[in-house]
DNA sequence: CTTCTTGCCGAAACCGGTTTCGGAAACTTT
DNA sequence: AAAGTTTCCGAAACCGGTTTCGGCAAGAAG
């Protein structure tokens, strides 16, 4: 005998149980599907003692809303969008653990998820980012590294789309931002180099797109005005962010006729290229010359000697930017919500007093320069 | 005259303008919702001509989709669920940036997105993808770094929910997998090893609860074999994955009678471990004892000498790990999602012919340890 | 005892899609 | 020419929630 519809009852349970719905919560209870929501949602209409039967039979039958069912109405997917802009090789590496770590904790706790997409190309993040906008894959963005003049927020701010910035902008313009005061950690770092007694320091700045460059840059500046050191502008290198340029950075500033005996880096990464030109010419960094750099990756201690530095919280910046971003979906002016953060000092053991002046360094360096010259000719 | 419903045309579009939706663009034509529906999504009995009116039409209006509004009805919200455990400290650190990359890039590529979540413990791991599944945040799920007997495995099955591993599992039963074969980068490590001269060769495994570890030693067992030389159970040590294991089995390997001239390690950063043992002790990684490990951590380029190792492509892994689920999801059985990559040897300075033998090694760390001893006597 | 509030909840529409079902028109077959 | 097939699309139900609207009953005011 053959029954269509019947299933013999052991059956492997190929299809998971059927979900429990609002409706079975309201038919449990015999209420209506309206009572239940608005109950589970807060409306004030609702009594009290109602609201407890069924957000106690909720609970029991196992209930949990589909958000996404839910943002069919109210157009809210209750998710936070980013965007990484991954390059070819290291940039934003060491921090992303800890920043995503810190973003979904955040979300997390609000019971909201987080919605993650990279791109290796500034043109790939604006065309993902634009693909979530279009399917409303998430409320609103967080936008880290951004730029001076950033298109992904002219974006955002044209179709009226919550976001906010790791960074910030030339023009603030309902934006919403969490940022680390690399001002400040420049100033700071370019006053402890005076204290220690050097007279002419140089600056390595980061990308000039971003405006945390011209920001530490400033800062830079700043410091040096109040330890009463004059401004050289032949000190301010080209931008570097890599050990490459950093070690190239590093190579032209000791090539002067007055070289600096201590260097500030607005990166971590360009400053560790410093270490390559002192281990290729025999100096000693902290003593012969003096580097203090800013991020506070972690390659930063194993080097040797250890890198002075000013370390952001990476994992705090994540919590913080995915708070600020959920006010702002919920509601809150752009305006009040800015943060500012400060960086904090490391002091490892890339500087300390400065050995020699300026024009001893000068001619140490020639030597070195002469010998090596010696070392080819027999070839 | 005031007219409540007219606005007027140059107010500030504080609202975005409104969507355009599937029955806009039905009624642009003519059609019904249910018509574009079908056109758009390959049904067979829609005409080509129709279709082509419609697909150009969407085109032109811009619509998109809302996934979660396709989700109420098909149940797939067209993402992947990435539930991360970030360790207090390290661990997957290095890896992620590269990992994370390759899952999005290939979810990118099919139009899917990946919700991240992230929990520094394994119950909350748990718990947060349970939270995940219940609210139907991600139509599978992709598990790194499984356990031989992994709960979150056990949980997705019994659900069955879509789901692959990265790594493997004691019970493969309706798993799919992605993995790379660390036995064979450990049976070629020891295999180069006893090819340089080493006879005795030691192991320091991984956490044992992972399946990863009892893999890794297994194809050490092989190497040894295979070189016909003998196992020596004592040459494996305790589980080490951070600096401070390694180091401890390091010197636990070293005050043996009959010390190992080389060490296998299942794990890069346990490794940089035997660096300071080195250091310490004042002998040379290399050539006194040589190490080779497995990861391919940053890290290890900078060490001195810089570390021979097993480099895992996590780029890579990424993405087939994506691919792989999308598969699963769209119902391939998941015996047939089952892929094996190799690891590639990063040949560097950590390893060679070993200098002494492990009768001279051994005398050469007494001598050592006399020393030593004499330099605290006189105080 | 009426009338006016207020509190509380049900009925039904709605959100933006998908899917089932059935029927008209065109096309074959006999 | 009648009957049987196909092809193609419209009508309507449906998915799982939210929100508007209105009405009944209890309490307050007159």
């Amino acid at each position: 005998m053959q029954t269509g519809t019947t299933k013999t009852s052991n059956e492997q349970p190929r299809r998971a149980r059927r979900r429990v719905t609002i409706a079975d919560v309201a038919n449990h209870l015999g209420v209506t599907k309206s009572t239940v929501s608005r109950a589970l949602n807060g409306y004030t209409d609702i009594s009290d003692s109602t609201r407890l039967r069924i957000s106690r039979a909720a609970e029991r039958l196992g209930y949990r809303p589909l958000s996404h069912a839910q943002a069919i109405r109210t157009g809210r997917v209750r998710s936070l969008g980013l965007v990484l802009q991954v390059d070819n090789e290291d940039s934003a590496r060491p921090f992303l653990a800890d920043f995503i770590a810190g973003v979904t904790q955040a979300a997390s706790a609000e019971n909201w998820t987080v919605t993650i997409a990279t791109s290796e190309t500034e043109r790939g993040v604006q065309e993902t980012l634009s693909r979530l906008v279009d399917e409303h894959k998430a409320d609103g963005f967080i936008l880290p590294r951004t730029r001076s003049r950033d298109k992904r927020v002219e974006a955002l701010r044209a179709q009226n789309i919550p976001f906010i910035m790791f960074g910030r902008t030339e023009d603030p313009t309902g934006c919403s931002w969490y940022d680390i005061k690399g001002e400040d950690a420049m100033r700071a770092a370019t006053a402890r180099l005076a204290s220690q007694g050097h007279k002419r320091i140089a600056h390595v700045p980061g990308g000039s797109e971003y405006t945390y460059s011209k920001l530490r840059i400033g800062g830079y500046r700043d410091g040096l005005a109040a330890a009463g050191l004059s401004i050289d502008p032949a000190l301010i290198t080209a931008p570097a962010i890599t050990h490459d340029g950093g070690e190239a950075a590093t190579r032209s500033l000791l090539m002067m006729a007055e070289p600096p005996t201590a260097i500030t880096f607005a990166v971590d990464r360009a400053a560790l290229g410093a270490y390559r030109v002192a281990q290729d010419l025999g100096l000693h960094i902290g003593s012969d010359f003096s580097v203090i750099a800013y991020d506070g990756i972690p390659e930063g201690a194993y080097a040797n000697p250890a890198l002075t530095t000013f370390a952001v919280n990476s994992r705090q910046a994540g919590d913080r930017l995915a708070s600020l971003l959920i006010k702002r979906i919920r509601g809150a002016a752009p305006e009040e919500l800015r943060e500012l953060a400060p960086a904090t000092l490391v002091e490892r053991g890339s500087d300390g007093p400065p050995r020699l002046t300026p024009a001893e360094l000068a001619q140490c360096l020639k030597d070195i320069q002469k010998r090596e010259v010696q070392w080819e000719e027999p070839t």
